[in-house]
DNA sequence: ATACTATGGAACAAAGGTGTTCCAAAACGA
DNA sequence: TCGTTTTGGAACACCTTTGTTCCATAGTAT
């Protein structure tokens, strides 16, 4: 029965919340969403289900960014190049999952993150059979790699560290070409 | 009053647990350390005392396995080499530390933080000095890097995706060398 | 204006975690 | 062995959170 506004409210604040601190309360949830705490039991009947809607929301928001990245075009740096770029600037919205240990002991989350992840283990594959990215690497620690130096940025930017600009060129470049300086080409 | 071997066990547990589910109870603490409950209370005081023990201790062990590597000695690569060597395999003590968002809004515990991550900060402002390391990234955000690649490589072990021998092998060579395939060099 | 819906507040019981006290039993050292 | 120390269990009051119910009010559409 609520509006779907409301439901939105409640969702953004509890995401913003549980990214600094995943025990907070249902009345804090309310206080931040500017509603009140029976609204809340009526769009979520308990924390469980707010909890896991948060997550299928955020899942979602992230699925959303990489299949608008287009992954599966072209060449697998551009390609990752593209993801990075979609993927960084959510960071507020997605945030709290790395916060919440418990989604990774729910085997269905778990398959529904690596359905999210898909994708971009699908570019860096190709883009290993391409002789683009190093084979001598695992495919999946590659893309984990790559999740990781995005939640770094997201932290930093978080932090005050990171310009929001800069950090989806500074997790691409670091990345894909790592922090060792390149020898001189010519000479 | 209580053993230190006691007081080590509780600590112990409490840092897999914690891990595990930030939320767990004072008494799945117990029983996970082999001891009553009672006595959890006579190590620590209150819930908020053994967390603050937890991270204490935890950050000592990782100040200690990165002041063993030595960073200040030597090439800038090989004493992060050194470094990861040493504190990848550590990662079951701490892994709960980066479950735990309310840490980084104590101060005191950030400066704690920021300290242990001093020596690898020098041996990577050294390195790029040399001429080493890149000097188009920020230091901050390539130490942050690094130890985002270490997490993850802690995650991944944990997930039985990656040898726990391989790990610090793979965190080296992806954040250095980047996960771009080099060019032939003769040709 | 009127009916309907969404909302907020208050009050409530239930559950779980926390911190404390007391006492008996086990472990330990002299 | 004896005395001391450490430990575990039980019981307790307290607090917070959760989930529920009821009712009054604000907002909305007809």
């Amino acid at each position: 029965m609520p509006a779907d506004r409301t439901r939105r409210a409640v969702l953004d604040a509890a995401a913003r919340l549980f990214g600094k601190n995943s025990t907070a309360s249902l009345s804090d949830v309310a206080a931040a969403a500017g509603v009140g705490r029976t609204t809340v039991h009526r769009c979520f009947a308990t924390r469980e289900e707010l909890v896991r809607a948060l997550v299928e929301d955020a899942l979602d928001q992230v699925t959303e960014a990489i299949a608008a990245a287009r992954p599966d075009r072209g060449p697998a740096d551009a390609a990752l190049r593209r993801v990075v770029d979609a993927v960084v600037p959510i960071g507020v919205e997605v945030r709290f999952l790395t916060a919440e240990p418990e989604m990774f002991n729910d085997p269905a989350l778990m398959s529904r993150w690596y359905a999210t992840l898909e994708p971009i283990t699908a570019a860096v594959r190709r883009g290993q059979d391409d002789g683009l990215l190093r084979a001598d690497l695992p495919t999946a620690w590659i893309v984990d790699l790559l999740a990781g130096a995005i939640v770094t940025a997201w932290d930093s930017v978080d932090e005050g560290r990171l310009a929001p600009r800069e950090a989806p060129g500074l997790v691409f470049s670091s990345v894909l070409f790592g922090v060792t300086r390149p020898r001189d080409e010519a000479r």
